[in-house]
This record gives C-alpha cells, sequence and structure tokens, in this order.
DNA sequence: AGCCGCGTTCGGTATCACAGAACTCCGCTC
DNA sequence: GAGCGGAGTTCTGTGATACCGAACGCGGCT
C-alpha cells in the first residue's frame, strides 16, 4: 500500500520514491537491505538508488551495516517516533493507566486513537506471557475484526461505518471474521448496549481481544483501549469480569483527558 | 545540524528538503506549523512547499490538523519508531532488566548504543518522580557530559577518544562540565578503574547520572546502561550502592546479549 | 587466474521540481 | 456589508536536476 490518502497529482516524485525505500527497507525486517535489491524492488537505476539512500543516510533515516553494504532504518527514525508519542497527549496521559491494566489482567493491552474512524494503536504494554504478538504501531488496523476497531466504529453514525466498512470489503482473516455489512452493523448495535467489544478470533486464530471506547470532553469518541490474549487463557470463567475491567479502564482514561486541554 | 554524516555531494536535493521539512516540524513541537510557515523556514516557494507537504502526508509521514491546516508529524513515523526499537536486539534484550532496574532504583534508566563511539539512547523507563527529564530517544547525545557517553568513551583506545572529543568542541553545559581533553582523559581513567562512570551535574544543574558499559560476546563495548535522577534525591548516601547496582545490571544485560546472536 | 556481481563514479538528456502569478476562500476591519 | 488582507490552492513555463546508462574498481567465488 503505497499511499494512504490524497491521491493528488502534483506531488514530488523522487520524495515518493525515497519513502517506498524507506517501505522497502522497513518491510525487510532485520536482514536490511542491499543496493541493488533496493534497486531492483523500486525499478529504478542503482545509481538512482543511491543518491537517494545517500541522502536519508546522511539525515539518519536509513543506516548502512558494514559488511556487504546492507541498508537498515536509521535511529532517526526512532527518535521521530518518540517525538510523535511524547506529542500524543493521549497516549502521554494514558500510558501509566496501561500498565496498570496490564498488570491487573496479565495481558497485553493497547491504546488504539481514532483516526477517521479507523484504529491506530500508538501505545502497547505487553504482558508477561511468552507469545510476543505482531503489534506494530502508529499504522491503520483492520475496523471490523479488531476489538479497539470496533469500539469505535460502535460510537459513529450508521452512514459514516458504512462509508469505512463498503470501501473495506471485509475481508475475512479467520472463519469467525465478520464478512457481511448486515452483520457488522448487527454487532455494532450489540457493542452499543454493553459498551465494550470483544474480537473473538476474528482477527488471528486463538487470539481474544476486548475493546472499549475513549471519550474526549465533548464526547467525541478519542479513540479505544483493548486487551489481547490468547483463547485458551481467557476462559468463559474469566471473560465477563474482563470486560468490566476494560471498561473501567477505558472509563478512567475518559475522565482523565476529559481534564486535560487537548 | 541538517547532516550528521556522509557529506556527499551526488544527494537527492528535493528528498533533502523534504526530510528538513520533517525536522522544522519536529523542531515546531506541539503547535505544529502551516504550510507559509514551512515555506518560510526552509525559504522555499509556498507552492514547492506544498507539493513536498502533499508527498510527505500521502505516505503518513505528516498528518493535517483541521484548523487553519497546521502539519504535525505524522503517526507512520511512529510507526517506523517503533519497528527500528523492534529490530534493534540489544534494545528489546534490555528492556526488561531496564524495567526491574528503574523499580529497584526508582530512577529513570536508560539504555544507548554504542555509535562509533558517541552514546544513543534507543530505550528508556521513566521513574516515579515527577520530574520528567527531556530525554529524546535515537540521537546522538554528549559523550563527555552523559553517564552513559563517558562509560562508553572509557572503552575505547585514548586515539579513539580525541577524534571523538576533540571535534566537539567540549562545551560546558554547566559549571561542572569537563572542558579540557585532560580533564575528560584523566576522568576515563578513573572510570576505567571502578568500573561505572558519574555525571556529576555536567549536563545538566541538579541532575546526576550513572552509567555503567555492556559489552557483547566478543568484549566490543556495545553500548551502556544508566540510570538519572535529581541530586536531592541521590544523596551521597545512597551513590555508592546505586553505582554498584548499574554496574550488576550492566553485567546483567552483557551477559544476556553474550547468549543471544546478535 | 579469471569471472561474475557488487558498489561506485561520471556525463548527457529528458524530466520534473521549482517558482511565481492567478485564483478562491476565509476572517477581520472599517 | 463591503473591502481588505492573508491564507491555502491551482496552474503553467522553464531551467535546474534527478534519472539513467555506461564505465570503472574491487572483492569473492568457482
Amino acid at each position: 500500500m503505497p499511499n494512504l490518502e490524497t491521491p493528488d497529482r502534483y506531488q514530488v516524485r523522487s520524495v515518493a520514491r525515497a519513502l517506498e525505500m524507506l517501505q522497502a527497507v522497513g518491510e525487510s525486517g532485520e536482514s536490511g537491505l542491499t543496493l541493488t535489491e533496493m534497486a531492483q524492488r523500486l525499478e529504478m537505476a542503482k545509481s538512482s538508488t543511491m543518491a537517494a539512500a545517500r541522502t536519508l543516510t546522511s539525515f539518519g533515516f536509513l543506516r548502512i551495516e558494514s559488511p556487504g553494504p546492507r541498508y537498515h532504518l536509521g535511529l532517526a527514525l526512532m527518535r521521530y517516533g518518540d517525538l510523535v508519542s511524547q506529542m500524543t497527549s493521549l497516549g502521554k496521559i494514558a500510558l501509566p493507566l496501561l500498565h496498570k491494566l496490564t498488570e491487573e489482567t496479565g495481558l497485553t493491552s493497547r491504546l488504539a486513537i481514532n483516526e477517521e474512524g479507523y484504529p491506530v494503536f500508538v501505545e502497547r504494554v505487553d504482558g508477561k506471557g511468552a507469545v510476543r504478538f505482531h503489534t506494530p504501531l502508529g499504522q491503520r488496523e483492520s475496523p471490523h475484526s479488531t476489538g479497539a476497531g470496533k469500539a469505535i466504529l460502535a460510537q459513529l453514525a450508521d452512514e459514516e461505518v458504512l462509508r469505512i466498512i463498503n470501501q473495506e470489503d471485509l475481508v475475512a482473516h479467520t472463519s469467525n471474521s465478520l464478512t457481511t455489512v448486515d452483520a457488522v452493523l448487527n454487532e455494532l448495535k450489540h457493542v452499543q448496549l454493553v459498551g465494550y467489544a470483544i474480537d473473538n478470533e476474528e482477527e488471528a486464530e486463538g487470539i481474544i481481544c476486548v475493546g472499549a471506547p475513549i471519550f474526549d470532553y465533548n464526547g467525541h469518541c478519542a479513540g479505544a483501549v483493548s486487551v489481547t490474549g490468547l483463547k485458551v487463557d481467557i476462559t468463559q470463567r474469566v471473560i465477563a469480569p474482563l470486560c468490566n475491567t476494560v471498561l473501567v479502564y477505558a472509563e478512567r482514561i475518559s475522565t482523565l483527558i476529559g481534564n486535560v486541554r487537548l
């Protein structure tokens, strides 16, 4: 997915290529990419690739690992990411409560902000469990198959919801995924009733997620908080109090940001 | 500081401008920048500025806040920052120990990696104290006036040290700062003897810092761990055991990464 | 020792990134 | 309410420049 909005003409091509380079290197993961690999992926000449890579490197956005020059993501990105999370008032304020939530439940808890109806996770506190979930921060996640996503959707008017989940094509991640618009709308009605949303193995097999919405001072849905765990750990006996706990923490966060000027 | 290495010709000018835009927006902090402000700072036409901003926005590197269009750093940066910290094996491995260190001492503890002799902090666990230090991640910090920096320097040969602190000009941040090369070299000798380094209000007034080096499996200095606190909290009675604690944790981290393949 | 593949340098050319002017849309003032 | 200023946005020409391709140097591998 190259670009996620403003599909305008009037952009700067070389900048776009440079950012695609970052994407490519990011997707390559730990191993990194060599210059020719990058050139092949982006379908451009090696020399042009190198000019862009030089520029990114000089700003610390890429990093060259010495043996057989391989490019990795640079530390400047960490610096900017840190800046962003510092600036995201919601995340900054809620983080202590996320820690307590994880401590209390033993599960991984996360905070998502509401970006045009899509959940974007901005903070994460990992639980004790040996299993580490693949939960990247800062990107739009599935609205209809995550606890946080459904918690946010449930706060929107129906036509808003339709605008979002129509263009989503409701891809099925597992056999439990909701694949029809009607099913989603029905589910959202239920979420509105009880106040929290459950992702029952809809995003990934064996993983359960409970989310609840967070509201700012004027009642607008600012985001959602959610906990994630393995199905084997979340037995039917604990699910009810767990939902309640998440709900309580969501309300605490809401009152916290209600008193703070965003 | 626009670029930090590879001052080559053969770069892509428009990419450099785009990255300078990110810098400018980052420096603007919470308030963000409007289009014309950005154009003024970068000394380029509004239209060109907008083309670049569009491109950055479409990739999520910038974000437009609706009232009187103001540009902020985008969430994609958080995503990339998260990726980098996930990939930085040292940080990933040491993080649990950092938490324990903070829990045990009540102070803010940080992990720096050794980047060509300079300390670059990649993880941070804030202490209980109400005071929040300004401690950005992912950028080179002062080598001669931080606990982590001195801990790393002390592991290098003298000529290596001279290469680094000569070009640093030894700027004095406080009245306690070491401002001569001889003073630094002497201090490093002492660090080598005791194994840890103390920043006694050398970086900022009223703030004390204790750092200790971390070694990888072949004895190379991979980075340093440090704790930071207010001078009023770190009395003379607690400083000795504190140094010992930091030393112990640095050794634990060293043995941890010694058993892991980087 | 020779070959292949990689990173790097360099010059020409078509591209496209830039600037500037024109336009619109606000809010503010008079 | 009308006029004004400043904001963001669109559009077009043109000169700088980003791209390419070819050539060079280097190391590893067979």
